[in-house]
DNA sequence: CGACACTATATAAGTTTTGCTATAGAATAC
DNA sequence: GTATTCTATAGCAAAACTTATATAGTGTCG
């Protein structure tokens, strides 16, 4: 299970639920995302199996907070369960399966608007993220060199969000191209090689 | 629930339980997988709520198959799914997690072999995307205009996963460049503007 | 012909995840 | 002063998903 094992990396700085499941709300939120109702169950049994402490500590603003720690045992799993290689999950993008059967619909003004709202919200995204970078790494690449071992990791997996939302945003694009270029296609090929044109409109 | 809408868009020509774990093994892999033991009893509701029919079919090679096919209703319900927009399920990527805590390891050398052990896992599946691109596309722009509407939004489904995971293993370059950069902090920075290097082993 | 692999369907058992609801102190807004 | 929002924990039901196991026909290799 990888929950255990990402709230044992978490709990080195000791932390409750709450504030495991604002983490995942912000920064985190590229890689994964638990509901409170999965975290506090499993940070209980991760305890109960020796790999975490817990204190209560008072709060100024609202009810005692319950704070989890891990120890050393827990250290020791999760240096077990990273030293394993690469854990590859099954990635679902339930988007990319609603954009395959949009050819049922037998029009591609559908399809447009689709991309054009999926561009803006992984958009959206990306630019939560490149200000999360900018928050880390704020002042270039002097303030990346001087990291911390620690920050110097959170900003390599942070750069991968980066790179794969980049990277989506721009498929949006090349997407929206396509079915422009699909909805004319008599029109010219810039640049082509054809010196005589056959299907031009207005030649 | 996604999975029910995906087996209903899949559902346009009629297939069995066991082809559309063939398909998920095979090019649909990049958005969606399920098992077989999931597929099944999927495929039932999906009948008794009146979205599919299912007939038993003699095989050639094997018990005899029980093929489903979507009906009108069906083909409505998934109208519906895809006509709500874009729906954004959670990523989750636990081999990001893995790198974010491998600073407890204090030695860049099992980072980098993590990295290089990554970007091989994401290469394999960037090769056998093309390869499905390629069997789709094979002959260039001219077959990808003369695509059918089912193969044309297939192949802009496709090409997410291409550059998605063309950004990742350049992702895993850029950060394995990274890594090498701060393991020689004192290397000399090139085409820097400094013209009196103060930190340069060397000379 | 027996072992093995492949195609095909099915179920049981268990885990993981989500969604909803309840409780309750403290801060803020109207 | 009441309503809403934020912080904080907790429990339950349901949905989604995985792993393991059972059955059985068919083809093939030795």
């Amino acid at each position: 299970m990888s929950l255990e094992h990402i709230l044992l990396g978490m709990l080195h700085d000791p932390s409750s639920g709450y504030d495991i499941k604002t983490a995942f709300s912000e920064g985190a939120r590229h890689f994964w995302s638990a509901e409170l109702s999965q975290i506090y169950p499993t940070l209980k049994k991760l305890e109960k199996r020796g790999w975490l402490k817990s204190r209560t500590e008072p709060s100024s603003k609202g009810p005692p907070r319950r704070v989890y720690r891990r120890n050393a045992a827990g250290r020791r799993e999760l240096l077990h369960w990273i030293g394993a290689g690469p854990q590859m999950g099954t990635e679902r993008f339930a988007y990319v399966a609603q954009l395959c059967f949009m050819h049922e619909l037998d029009n591609l003004e559908a399809t447009t608007e689709f991309m054009l709202e999926l561009r803006g919200k992984l958009s959206d995204f990306l630019t939560m993220l490149l200000g999360v970078e900018s928050e880390l790494t704020g002042r270039g690449q002097a303030a990346i060199d001087s990291l911390s071992a620690e920050d110097f990791h959170v900003h390599l997996a942070l750069r991968m969000g980066i790179h794969s939302m980049r990277a989506k945003v721009r498929w949006c694009d090349e997407a929206l191209t396509r079915i422009k270029q699909r909805q004319q296609p008599r029109a010219v090929r810039p640049r082509g090689p054809d010196k005589n044109p056959k299907e031009v409109r207005h030649g």
